[in-house]
DNA sequence: TATATATACTTGTATTATACAACTAGATTG
DNA sequence: CAATCTAGTTGTATAATACAAGTATATATA
């Protein structure tokens, strides 16, 4: 069970590895990786509260509070009052919090590129693949 | 370049996304995350210093110290001095870290195991296999 | 060989991301 | 309508990290 066998604790490793690594790689972009996937959440779901968010990324709420609060004290999101409940509000992407996004997202992709650069077409899309199921086996 | 095309854009985020739900799925047995990836490279590369391990983690050498120290208080490591030099220390792994790293190591791949229960072994070796040239990709 | 420079840490300080607990205000339910 | 639940905020604590300054040892150079 510890040989070239063990492909469970393979891809056990290399996820932890993987982390580490993406860690170290640091920010690209002015978005920092929270920012970044709470933008593009929001540019998917449109106006969702913090709620909506924490149950997304498995963040405590409190976290997602004050990560929305930063995001709307640099201008990037708007808080607008929720209709349906006057305890909630609903947050959406500026203009300047899209051209970051934007920006980042392209920042982002650029080095994957880079980093991808010597792969083929068909390696790429099984690890996206891949990868997109991994996440979706995530959510229990 | 924004549609199922966009492989680059589809890893990009997936990645993104894994290092956050693994973050947010929190420690795994009795070591946390960088006490288990230390204790592993010590166990793979032998007895090393604190440089050797801030540069294969990509942290810098003040954390490594710290985290180091703290495994040496916990007594999972036991620190040796370097006959080659006198500055540096070399770290073992004690007994006690042997077990704990065996425990975690354990209990991580059972998570794994239930995780992808429903996978083809096809498609855990690939992932295994891609994600560890995704690994070896990053170190530039 | 003596001195200057480089290296491997350690420790002080600051920042950031996070969780949990206590609280507030509004919503839901019996 | 009272009791309870829920969304969010804020206070506090912790952990992981980086950078800067300092120490001791090693290496290179004049």
């Amino acid at each position: 069970m510890e040989q070239e066998q063990d492909i469970i604790g393979l891809i056990e490793y290399e996820v932890a590895i993987l982390v580490r690594r993406a860690v170290a790689a640091g920010n690209v972009g002015s978005l920092d990786r929270s920012a970044y996937l709470l933008l593009r959440q929001l540019e998917m779901q449109g106006p969702v509260g913090v709620k909506a968010l924490a149950d997304e990324f498995r963040l405590d709420i409190s976290t997602v509070s004050r990560q929305t609060a930063a995001l709307e004290a640099k201008g990037l999101v708007q808080r607008l009052p929720n209709p349906e409940d006057g305890r909630a509000s609903l947050f959406q992407i500026t203009d300047e919090g899209m051209r970051q996004l934007t920006e980042t997202r392209t920042a982002r992709k650029n080095r994957y590129s880079l980093l991808l650069k010597d792969w083929s077409d068909e390696d790429r899309r099984k690890l996206g693949g891949l990868l997109a199921r991994l996440n979706r086996t995530f959510i229990d």
